[in-house]
DNA sequence: ATTGAAATATGTTCGTA
DNA sequence: TACGAACATATTTCAAT
């Protein structure tokens, strides 16, 4: 593992232990030790390296939301006044738990943000009655995810 | 735990459990026990039945893209031409490893990718030699995130 | 960086309530 | 559902290379 002013470079080996962690958090290290070859021992030094990098920011269970009955996602594209402060309608953002992800974006819009909502309805009293009153917020635009075919994490 | 038409029902252990394993996915279930004071066995078997009514999809190590060199994240509005197959240009999209998410969208665009690049000349690469060439894009529209300031899972 | 073996911690099963 | 105790696995540490 080395570092350069960019990125730390992490070898073959580290790759096959990330990729297996990638997919099951859980999978046990002398499964992983086994199957490349190396010991129990090693794999846990090297993993202790590659926390200390900050290469793994941590792990978690993945929650079916859909089984939880919340099958819509949308996408919505929020244009915000000029006048107005990005981090007060961001804070607003953070209180509403439907809220997934929130990105600042270049393009038309000052904020792109991911939700999910049990159905339209729900997404209909989100847009209305949460997102729209937030100060700042002009108009927004949004884009329901009617299937999400890729769903992963960078490829080692 | 109940099923009707919509969605499983889960109970605050169940939340707890999960709260806590959405946050550390090897995080020791006698410490969970502990904390909400029933037995580790008890927590096993509950752990058990959520992820036999699929409530628990799995998990994953978290990778830091930024701390691999995977500084810029971006989101690409494609359009498709209307004779053109959506499944074949995803098909296509599954095989480029930049691409995180894929959504079939409502609105103005056919699909919306989520995708992760070094940088602005990889993002750059990425749009004139992978994506606008597959077959069936017309045209793109491509929002970089400056910047992330949520992101998270359902909230139990 | 790696190892094997010891020590510790954790996960799993099972009989019972 | 939940429990505790017995059992099976996994993680962590460590001295040595």
């Amino acid at each position: 593992m080395k570092i350069n002013s960019l990125a730390i470079e992490i070898d073959g080996i580290d790759k096959e232990i990330l990729r297996d962690l990638m997919e099951d958090a859980r999978k046990p290290i002398l499964q992983i030790a086994n199957k490349i070859g190396i010991s129990g021992a090693a794999i846990h030094q090297r993993l202790r390296k590659l926390e200390e990098a900050g290469v793994i920011s941590g792990s978690k269970f993945v929650i079916n939301n859909k089984v939880l009955g919340y099958k819509t996602m949308a996408f919505v594209g929020i244009y915000l006044d000029k006048a107005s402060s990005n981090s007060d309608a961001v804070r607003e953002l953070k209180k509403i738990p439907e809220v997934l992800e929130c990105h600042y974006t270049t393009g038309n819009w000052s904020i792109l943000v991911k939700i999910i909502c049990r159905d339209n309805e729900h997404l209909m009293q989100l847009l209305n009655k949460k997102i729209q009153p937030i100060d700042g917020v002009s108009r927004t635009e949004t884009f329901i995810s009617l299937e999400q075919q890729i769903e992963r994490q960078i490829q080692l």
